[in-house]
DNA sequence: TTTT
DNA sequence: TTTT
């Protein structure tokens, strides 16, 4: 059983950072990886790929990446389902990322200097875990916890709107 | 822009066998991938991967490959969407499979002996489509033509269940 | 910067387990990778690439991998050069595995039931180290060590018979 | 059989672009990727790593990369063997890119609008070949051969000094 | 025999 | 200096 991917693409908008209940990091982002040939209109189209990163590399990634920016994903696929609102069941499938790679060249004027982001340890699981929660999850909680780390919460699955929406214990990548 | 994808896995049915209006086959199937770190509940999943391949590697695919194959796959992740039946968009994301490679050891009474299947060609787009379809499409043409090649066409999604029906001439990888 | 290596191959020779002098397992083997085309002679040619793995995972592969086997590897493309015998730097490209599949399917008679093998822990480094040492390192001490360990200490370099005599300290993979 | 490599890196020199005989280019270059961790002195180390690419796609390595230049490269690890001035066999390890990507931001006054190179067709075996040919050819046919390309002959060979001259019928990638 |  |  093998299952690695590598991606370099650009940034759709700007990671979204979020922290488990225990306060774990994970950042989730999209990258829109252009392909190398055209269509039959002629059209070179793209693909918008979900990623997820968790720990500390999660961080690193919402402080030096941004919408548009060129970034490299080394990870795994993983697949998870969920049951939707309207009570169908919702597959899903999203890039685990164990290290992301800042492609851009550094901004004159920035403070960023490292330059990758490595994800959960190999021999540790670095697996998978669902950033969004079940959908089922009671929010209270993870809202003051949300704030306790100073961010804002989303209300919206920042990946195809699909009415997920929170982060909960099951989702720590171990 | 980079974007490939090497997996190692099980499939967890038969692969789909079905052709375009114009002729061209394509395969689907979905690779069981046993991760490598089990979950807090101490179990080891698996990721459900689809997987399409084109024209003459997808008949390979169909003849050598069957539910339980161990199969090896290198390609590349790719996006799509649809409008649902129930008229919300569904996002979609499956491997391009540019070869497939058949692990398992030939069986003894088999008559295969080619190991592995090459997908589209390099340098030609090996690019994407969608097998089944935009789900919108008329259906009579497809069901001739599918009988003309004689093989039994799918009412069923073989993906997710998310009610596509048919593919039709922008499937074709180029 | 990103390196990522996949390959499934077979086994030239069964692998070789030696300890650093601190006792760190490193395992070295080549694998076979056949050709997907046929030369201008119409001749399917092979890649026989040297695989490097270290610690607990060294010495699955040893215990599960043998001349023939099967096998996935997952890693990065590593290079390093040392003083040959002749005086001349030699160059050494080989693969740091960071697991190795077993694709074998399970002997039936025989007693291995794990699955794969996971080398070094990311977020560690799992870098590099010659596994063969410098070459012109003292051999009375790993001598030892080696029989500690109860395996038999090799004078011939396994890749490439480049007169490498012994690993040392500065192989460990952090 | 697997065998895939994907490489972000930066040209430790300019590329080099020969033609075989017969006018096939081919380019060859370095890319030094840095690893992602620290060695025990607390350096962070690169491997240095030999790339080849056929055909037009070479063409465009040489117009767009230079010293320098942030790239990807797609391709499989390949290995050659050859009879070095000593006797001594001479073992090779290269990747043959089968696409590179110029990751670098496009010259604000450059020319270059292109932004990646694809190579040999898959399908087709983009396979391998020796660059520099054998070691023994004759090389007087080639240095014509280039001149009527435009483009200056090398003496040394870019990869390990190895003393190999030349390239020939043999090294076209089918 | 190395790149930023 | 090679595997099935």
């Amino acid at each position: 059983m093998m299952n690695r991917v590598v991606l370099v693409g650009r940034l759709t908008k700007d990671p979204e950072l979020r922290y488990t209940p225990n306060g774990v990091p994970v950042a989730t982002f999209t990258l829109a990886v252009n392909r190398t040939f055209s269509n039959q209109q002629g059209e070179r189209e793209a693909d918008f790929i979900n990623c997820v990163i968790w720990r500390k590399p999660a961080e690193n990634v919402a402080n030096f990446l941004k919408k548009g920016s060129l970034a490299g994903v080394d990870g795994r696929i993983q697949t998870r389902n969920y049951e939707g609102q309207d009570g169908k069941r919702v597959y899903v499938t999203e890039v685990q990322a164990e290290s992301v790679q800042f492609l851009e060249p550094k901004s004159s004027g920035g403070g960023g200097r490292s330059n990758d982001s490595y994800g959960t340890p190999p021999g540790e699981p670095q697996g998978g875990g669902n950033p969004y929660g079940g959908g089922n999850q009671n929010q209270r909680q993870n809202q003051n916890q949300n704030q306790n780390k100073g961010f804002t919460r989303m209300d919206e699955d920042p990946f195809a709107g699909n009415g997920q929406i929170d982060i909960s214990d099951d989702d720590l990548p171990f």
